[in-house]
Formats: C-alpha cells, sequence, structure tokens
DNA sequence: ATTAAATGCTATAAGCAGATATCATATATG
DNA sequence: CATATATGATATCTGCTTATAGCATTTAAT
C-alpha cells in the first residue's frame, strides 16, 4: 500500500533538488544528504535523466540539473518513470475479473478515495512542494 | 500503490466466503471460482485459519468456515495479518527521517487522504461488504 | 599533461514476495 | 476396512525489485 523504493527514492531525489536548486547536486553529494544507497541512487539519476528531468554534466564538479520547468513536473509524471498509476485503477479486493459479476462491494467506497489521491499525485508539481516548503 | 497479492487474495477469499456462506468451502472449490494458484491459496488458507479468522475441516467434505462473527472481522484486520496498514504512516515521498528537519511538503495534502483510506479499512466490516453485495 | 572527481554503461549479486511441490494426517463415504 | 478427498506442515523454486561492482568516458583544477 505504497510506492515501491524506487518510486520513493525518485521522489525524495527530485523534492530535494527542486527545494534545494542553489546547490551542486552530485551523486555524492545526494546520497550524503538522502542516504539512498549509492550504486542504487546512479541508477535512479540516470533514469530520471532518461525521462528528460533532469539532466546531467559529467566530469569534475559536474552533476544534475533540471531540464524543464518545475511547474511541469507532477508527481504523477514521477511515479508514471516507474510503478505508473495503473495499480490505482486496480479493485481493492483484488479481484481480476469481479467474480459476482458486477463491481465488488467495497468499489463505490474506495472510488472516491482513490481518485482523490491520483487527483493530487496529478495536480501537485514540483514547483508546488518548492512553495510548500518555504 | 496497492495491497500485496497476498493481501489481496486474503480480500478476496474472505469476501467471498462472507457473501456466499452456504457454499462448501473448501480450497479447491475456492480456486475454481476465484482463480488464485492451488497451492498459494492453501498456504493463505492456513494463515487466515491461524489467525482466527475462520477454522478448518479436515477430512473428506472437509472446508473453511469462518470462527467468529463477520461483523467483527474488518477489513484493517485483514491486512493486519500481512501487510499491515504501517505503510500508511510512512511519508508519500518515501523520507524516513525527514532531511528537511521537519515534515516533508506533501505531508498536509496527503495526510487527509491517508486517514480517509485507514478510516475505510477500519470501518468496513465483511458483515458491511455482504450487505453492500445484495 | 596529470590527476581527481564526476557521470555513462552494464553485468551481476542478494533478498523477498509469489508460487510450487510433496508428504503426512484426518475423515466421510462406500 | 479401503479409498477418495480434504487440510497441516514445510521445503524448495522462480522471478522481480533492490542493491552492488567495475570499467569507460568526460571535465575541471593543478
Ligand atoms: S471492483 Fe473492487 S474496488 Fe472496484
Ligand atoms: S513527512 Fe512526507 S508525507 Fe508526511
Amino acid at each position: 500500500m505504497n510506492f515501491s523504493k524506487t518510486t520513493s527514492y525518485s521522489l525524495s531525489i527530485l523534492s530535494y533538488m527542486a527545494i534545494n536548486e542553489d546547490e551542486n547536486m552530485s551523486a555524492k553529494y545526494l546520497h550524503d544528504k538522502l542516504s539512498i544507497p549509492y550504486p542504487y541512487l546512479r541508477q535512479i539519476l540516470t533514469n530520471l535523466s532518461h525521462h528528460g528531468f533532469i539532466k546531467s554534466q559529467r566530469g569534475r564538479s559536474g552533476g544534475f540539473t533540471f531540464s524543464k520547468p518545475k511547474e511541469q513536473i507532477s508527481i504523477a509524471d514521477i511515479v508514471a518513470t516507474t510503478d505508473g498509476l495503473r495499480s490505482l485503477s486496480n479493485c481493492i479486493l483484488g479481484f481480476k475479473k469481479c467474480p459476482f459479476n458486477k463491481q465488488c462491494s467495497m468499489h463505490s467506497v474506495w472510488e472516491k478515495t482513490r481518485n482523490d489521491i491520483v487527483k493530487i499525485l496529478n495536480e501537485t508539481s514540483l514547483a508546488d512542494i518548492v512553495k510548500r516548503a518555504e
């Protein structure tokens, strides 16, 4: 009932980078700050770079910076690169085909809350996170 | 961002059993109805039995029946035997210790929705599920 | 130039949830 | 009693997520 490690780490990294954009964001530095295992952190940064959220600067005193405006990166976008939101569309009781030949008995209750979550993830950008942190 | 298979299967099994309590609930029968892999289903039924939700009748024409009133089994109780609800208390951005030395910037937004979920899980019993299925 | 410090790339290991397999034991039915 | 059918218990396999390791390449500083 939560995100995968990879997703959580991605969210931690990008929100930290968004809030402290002045600092030099090397993998080593982020490792010190966020305590994410270094080689794993490296992989995730590469992934975030491939997905166009950040760009890398190689060589000494290199690191990562955002490659597009923070307003244009929603939490849902970040989750989409790893877990995706599809699991939130699944039945909370775990039915694939409903054995009752209809929506399961938790459906209506779950639907509202589930939509709230998706709404939050879609409507919250990294810029919003920065604002709230101030 | 959803329950583990074990939890989902547990929820499927117990809600199916609650709704169709008249039928003979052997592992084989439940397997036919719910399409949960048979040996895995067996393990989960044993687990649910150990946790006191259901009791078993061994031997030919044996199977499983509830061992306490369906009013006294909440979804949260079932989840507690597997995943537990602790993950819902975790930071949605994945921070263990908040690197900002305070609650993370998603905290307040997430809190309400998270409480809704916990409330639903705690306040919905198998009896409620039966009622809604009618 | 040389070196130090960074990312790029990719192969591999470790750990866990999901799934399977097997034998022992119990019991209803004939 | 013999048999078929059920659960009890437990060991093992598998695949995915998490994590590690190592070498190549780039770049800044000296
Ligand atoms: S069918 Fe189960 S939550 Fe929708
Ligand atoms: S501290 Fe991050 S959601 Fe509460």
